[in-house]
DNA sequence: CTGTTAGCGCCTTCAG
DNA sequence: CTGAAGGCGCTAACAG
């Protein structure tokens, strides 16, 4: 906190200049201004019009949130920007925030201590009106009795412990989806790159792949489930223990694209060619994924939607609305995308 | 716009509380909890400091922000968060900001709208005290003239007509970097998927590129000099002409990772093996560079660097301190990222 | 339908 | 070193 001087006041313009210009009230020019139900007459509520727009007025939202403690403005904390999957929950949440008359605004916490930070100056000191957080792992670092306490905020993607609201994607069926087509390419030796064991939607997904291969009647060796992580790197390392053991699989699917891109490498660095020698199919698609080689076969999620509703839902609960403590996306339903990675086993 | 009863006051606890339960005024209570200069005996800034900490006392900052008309956040609107090239820049300046006190919100302009609705909420309404702005993209959709009249934003890795102040990264020594580590390697055929013409970045990078090859006294073929954009799609096309070429190049310099992305892709497709029938390297990196086939030789940009020192402008326009109309960030250098894809010819 | 009055919570002269 | 008073710009309750 530098101690600086109070910024210049440049002569903007107030409410007040707006109401003299109009011969009016503040509170009339108030009331005209936000469209109030009241009606007023078609002449005063002209000329108050005119004179804003002649002035150039625009409302100040300090003095307008301080007054109606209601900032409209939303939060929404990401872990890392730049991960593929959370550019269309961002764009669903900022648009859907918009359309309701809210401002959206992201933290990037990809820099340790960040969450917190932002948690405390723009929920606790009230510069959002109430904040979604995305990824368990930000939770950690935040204080879950602060979170729950302040009832403003909704957890996207994940569930957690103390009842905070949550939006959820549909991963079981997501994931069911994935490996059904990998049975239906006749794949009976299907792998599972599964992703951190204590993150809810990586033991989702796993549901997922247990359920389709059971419903298939098909056995999982126990080192076919790998629980690697989200990361290219933990993909990479998580699929050359699958390569590496005694009868190894004819397809993967994993449960995130980054971990795919990861795997896609320790498949060339081992010369083992895709999908020739082995299929692969990834949980979560994204432009990048049409790129790679080979195009990697992916399962769209409605993710645009999760970020839409997860905004509505927030909305929903700052306006006092009950609400549902989870909300599972299933519309529109996850879909295949089929490219490159996937074809028939050779065997 | 949505018309919704006010929200709840919970018992927050106001300055006036802190300060009754000192026992003290709630200007000294003020005084002493933002430690201004003046001395205050140490026994009442004591019992004020433990009445804040027993209370939970957290400032509201509208209120503050109404008073000192400075909001202590700041906003950077980006085109489009999932870019692999703006997550350092966020972080840098994420991170720049909170050292100066300031929270930093990002905005995603991806949708179009966004920009200028965000623009108006957060600048023209008060909501943040200043703005950095990426990419020359959003601020086609921004009104310049409001946006210079603001005084309050700063240009990041562009250059705009009207006098912005701007902060750009050395695009021109990147290149070179890169262009020159293919010379080195033995090419002479060298080819440029330059990018948009009309953006700024892409035009130093095509001076780059120029550059080097001058001086190595190497010729330029018109058709080599491919001024694709800076997407996937824009990359796979400018490939694929380049590939269609009489005399093919033996190597090419992408000015955008995702167009390397699409330029890898592109040489797949049509047979084309890298490194060895044709090189490729990369202006940008990014994790994912490592994971590609091949892994992607890069030049490494300091992103981070920038997005700290556009923060740190734009805190110091603010102060109304004097700022370069244009900072260019050449510390730390630009650094070679040797990977796969770039070789010897073999011709 | 419109004007009057009274703050929202905080900071900042100005006295003492 | 501390208290008293005023107001940032806007909205909401109450009159008229």
């Amino acid at each position: 906190v530098t101690p600086t001087p109070p910024r210049q006041r440049p002569g903007r313009v107030r409410l007040a200049d707006v109401a003299a210009a109009a011969g009016v009230d503040a509170s009339t020019a108030s009331r005209v201004l936000r469209n109030e139900k009241q009606r007023i007459t078609g002449d005063t509520r002209a000329r108050i019009l005119r004179a804003a727009a002649d002035l150039g007025y625009v409302a100040n939202a300090n003095a307008r949130s301080l007054r109606s403690s209601r900032t409209m403005t939303l939060g929404l904390l990401v872990p890392n920007v730049a991960g593929a999957v959370y550019a269309d929950v961002i764009r669903g949440a900022t648009v859907a925030a918009r359309q309701a008359g809210y401002v959206m605004v992201l933290i990037d916490a990809s820099e340790i201590g960040t969450a917190s930070d932002a948690f405390h100056r723009l929920i606790l000191e009230g510069r959002v009106d109430g904040m979604l957080i995305a990824s368990g792992t930000v939770t950690d670092s935040l204080d879950d009795e602060l979170l729950v306490d302040s009832g403003r905020c909704v957890i996207v993607n994940r569930q957690i412990r103390g009842g905070l609201p949550s939006v959820i994607e549909d991963d079981e069926a997501g994931m069911r989806l994935g490996v059904d087509e990998l049975i239906r390419l006749g794949h009976r030796r299907i792998a599972c790159l599964a992703g951190p064991s204590d993150v809810d939607t990586s033991r989702r997904r796993l549901a997922g792949y247990r359920a389709a291969m059971s419903a298939a009647g098909l056995r999982i060796p126990r080192a076919y489930v790998d629980q690697a992580g989200y990361t290219e790197q933990d993909g990479f390392a998580g699929m050359q223990r699958l390569l590496g053991q005694p009868v190894a699989p004819t397809a993967v699917a994993s449960a995130s694209i980054a971990a795919s891109v990861g795997a896609l490498a320790a498949c060339r660095e081992n010369g083992v060619e895709v999908p020739r020698d082995l299929s692969i199919i990834s949980f979560h698609d994204a432009p990048l994924a049409g790129f790679l080689s080979p195009p990697l076969t992916a399962v769209h999620m409605p993710l645009e939607e999760l970020g839409a509703q997860a905004a509505r839902l927030l909305i929903e609960l700052l306006d006092g609305d009950p609400v549902p403590r989870t909300l599972k996306v299933t519309e529109p339903a996850p879909r295949l995308v089929a490219r490159g990675s996937t074809t028939a086993p050779t065997a």
